[in-house]
Formats: structure tokens, C-alpha cells, sequence
DNA sequence: CAGTGGTCTAGACCACGAT
DNA sequence: TCGTGGTCTAGACCACTGG
């Protein structure tokens, strides 16, 4: 067996027998273990973080992942109602908030012909005090006018109904797994390059009106999408 | 900027510059031409691998990979139907087929008591002649008498109803990033660790009775989910 | 056969984290 | 200050692909 293979055994097999461990022993300490180097150390690690094992947080070292918050896109349900089933404590943090234009494919989402002005809402959602999505909201500006001054950490979808009278009926979403923005990485204390699951959801009225463009980076191992389907 | 970074846009401009580039410089000619080493050389390679935009093959060399192929979890299309409407040539290929017990958790799924038996069809799915998915297919041996003999390289989901008069009226799928399995890895001409997006689908008649459970190893690179909710 | 990526050695310096 | 992972050098041998 070839000694990367080996060093991965060794790692899930300590992962399987310890349940309460939360940080693997370092690069360094592994590589003595096994008297190999830190290449091949780490060509078993990234293969443990690509299966969603195990993941690392810069410089600190690698760590074990908790189970996958499981979400269905298909049903409406808040993010904080869904963690709090599934015994996770959830979070919001506002990044930052602006109003600007926007990209070429944002603005030809919502049929506009000159560019538009958008709000632009970065949000980032932890799990028990791990960071595991970023997020930014397009929509109008022109639509939600003082959109600024409302509690930007909770439900949007309920801004919109309660504050402007503006109701979501369907929506449709599009996911792919790729590697997580240099910028976004940073925001969800991830190395450059990691994995994420990216999901683009577009909201809408009765009119089928677009009401926001939604781009959602998942941290790969944090998320597992449960569909029914008649 | 970081030199693996530097050898990242370079090629990330290359393929957007030239699209009709189906292969890249070997590994040895890019580090010569950055005066640097293979280890700098993959790490951008991996990176751009990871945002799903270039594939190897095994000793072969670095691809640039074709559009991915879009699929809804929640309308029934067959593989084929959808393949064509996007303009890919698809193929399915019988890798096995066998009657044996299955792991515990797919004996679970159906709900037995004491472990059945049960046959297990393995496929091969490409798209253009690149494998892209590699499917294992677990239905009960009782409930399917003969089924080896039916033509196992088109739709399950026809022979069930036509040869068997069983009908699928609803299924639950989950889906997750993952790293391939290295038995399927081979299979799907990928390297060993190589991501994919892993579904598992459980299809269910209308007594909600489990007929068949099926699990998707899907090359990340070549697909994007498109959902829509109401 | 030459060329490719797959695996591996044996180091190095750095920025940042925990203390 | 020391330990951590992040980045990088300069090689090596191997199995397999292609011509």
C-alpha cells in the first residue's frame, strides 16, 4: 500500500476509535510517525479534507468535522429554525452592506436593460462558532429603498414581506461544487482553494418577477442537501 | 502574489483565451517556463482542478473540462433524455452485476429484519465518451427474479415498470461533496482522492415501500444541479 | 522509446497562532 | 517565543501512455 494510503488508514481509523477527539496531531508530528516528510503527510490529509473528514483552520492545525447540517432546498425554512432541530446553535454576522452596481450576469438576471442600482448584503452563517457559509444578497435598491436600516442579521425573506410587502413564491436554485473565492475563504477562516458547494438561488414573485439573486458559498463538509421528489 | 497563484491566472486566462484548447502544457514545461518546481506547478493545477476547471488523466496529462450537464433531483428525466436535449452523446456501460447481501445500512434501508439478498448493478455513465458517473443500483433479488437478463445498460426505472409492473411514485435524494472511492475512482478514469458529488437516491411505490437504492458517484466537474421550489 | 503524471525524499523560510 | 501550517526548492524513481 502506498504510505500516503497508509497515513489516511491510520487517521480514519483514529478518527473511528476516539469520537470525542477534535484536532488531529500535527504535520510535523505525523511525519515522525510514519519517518516520511510533510508532502507526503499532507497528500493524506487533503485527501481526508477532500472526503469531508477532517478540516483545517490556518495555522492552527487539523481539525475533526462535526456532522453535515442536512437542508432541503425545496422546502422554505429559515436557516436558524434548521440548525436549531438539528442541535447546532446557528449565527448571522453582517459583512458588510453597499449600494452599487452590479456584475454583468446579476443585473441581466433581473431583465433590466441599463444597469441597475442593487443593495449588496455579505452575510456570513457559522454553526456552533464554526463559520460554514458566505453569502451575498443582490435585489433592487430602487425596490428597498432604506433596506439598510433594518436587522440585517435575521431573515431577509421577512424584511421583505413585512417591512415592504413583498412576498417570495418560488424560487430556483443552481449548485455545483468548486473552489471557494480567494476573498470568501478568508471570511470562513479556510485555506485558499478549498472546496465549497455554491449555490445560486433566485427568488421570486407571482409575476415571476426576480426579487434577489442569492450567491451561497457552503464550506463542502458542513452541508448535506436532502431532496423528495414525487 | 503567491508564484502558484501567478501559475494559476496564467492558465485560467489561457483556457479563457482559447477556447477551443482541449489540453494543457505538461506539468515539466510550465514549471520551466516559471522557473520553478512540480510541487508549485500542481498546486496550481489542484486549484484549478478543485473550481472544476480542468481534469487529468491518469499519466495522460491536464484537460480542460467541457460544460457540465444540468439535472433537476426533482423531475424524472432519464440520463439519455437529458444527455441529448443538452447536446452531449451519452453512453451507459454494465460494469457488474451481482445477487449477494448488501452492507447493513442498505439492508436497514429496506426495512428487512434479517439480511436479503439482493442484486447489485454497477454502470458507468459518459457524456462525449468522458465517463462522469459511476452508479451502484440495489433492489431486492425476491422481488426481481431474472432481472440479469433484461437489457441492464438502459432505463432500471422502464424495466421495473414494464418487465415487473413495479412503479416508482416518489424518491428522497441526498446529496454531498465527497472524495471518490478508490474502486470507483478507476472506473471513472479519475485519480485516486478526485471529488464528486455523491447522491444517494432512494426510490419508494406509492405504499412508500423502498424498490430500489441507488448510490451516484458523479465526477464534481461535470454537474450542476438545477432545482426549482415553490 | 520518450514523455506523462504519481509518489516520495530532505530539506528551507515564512506568517501567524497560542502562550 | 515556539509550534503550526503555507509555500517552495531540487531533485528522485516509478507505472503507464503514446507513438
Amino acid at each position: 500500500m502506498l504510505l500516503y494510503q497508509e497515513i489516511r488508514q491510520y487517521l480514519f481509523a483514529l478518527i473511528a476509535e476516539h469520537p470525542e477527539l477534535k484536532k488531529l496531531p500535527s504535520e510535523r508530528e505525523l511525519l515522525e510517525k510514519f519517518n516520511s516528510t510533510r508532502i507526503t503527510v499532507r497528500e493524506a490529509l487533503t485527501r481526508l479534507e477532500a472526503e469531508g473528514i477532517i478540516y483545517r483552520q490556518n495555522r492552527k492545525g487539523w481539525f475533526i468535522c462535526p456532522p453535515r447540517l442536512k437542508w432541503d432546498p425545496v422546502k422554505k425554512v429559515n436557516f436558524y429554525q434548521l440548525a436549531q432541530e438539528q442541535h447546532f446553535t446557528p449565527l448571522t454576522q453582517l459583512v458588510s452592506f453597499e449600494t452599487t452596481a452590479a456584475s454583468e450576469v446579476i443585473n441581466d438576471a433581473f431583465e433590466l436593460g441599463p444597469p441597475g442600482e442593487f443593495h449588496r448584503i455579505s452575510r456570513v452563517r457559522s454553526l456552533d462558532e464554526r463559520p460554514v457559509m458566505v453569502e451575498e444578497i443582490y435585489c433592487l435598491a430602487s425596490q428597498f429603498d432604506d433596506l439598510q436600516h433594518k436587522p440585517l442579521e435575521g431573515s431577509i425573506t421577512t424584511i421583505f414581506e413585512q417591512d415592504y410587502g413583498v412576498n417570495v413564491t418560488h424560487e430556483r436554485s443552481s449548485l455545483i461544487v468548486t473552489a471557494i473565492p480567494d476573498d470568501k475563504a478568508e471570511l470562513l477562516n479556510v485555506n485558499k482553494g478549498a472546496l465549497c458547494l455554491k449555490i445560486i438561488r433566485q427568488r421570486f414573485n407571482q409575476l415571476d418577477k426576480l426579487i434577489d439573486y442569492n450567491l451561497e458559498y457552503w464550506v463542502h463538509s458542513t452541508i448535506e442537501i436532502e431532496v423528495d421528489s414525487k
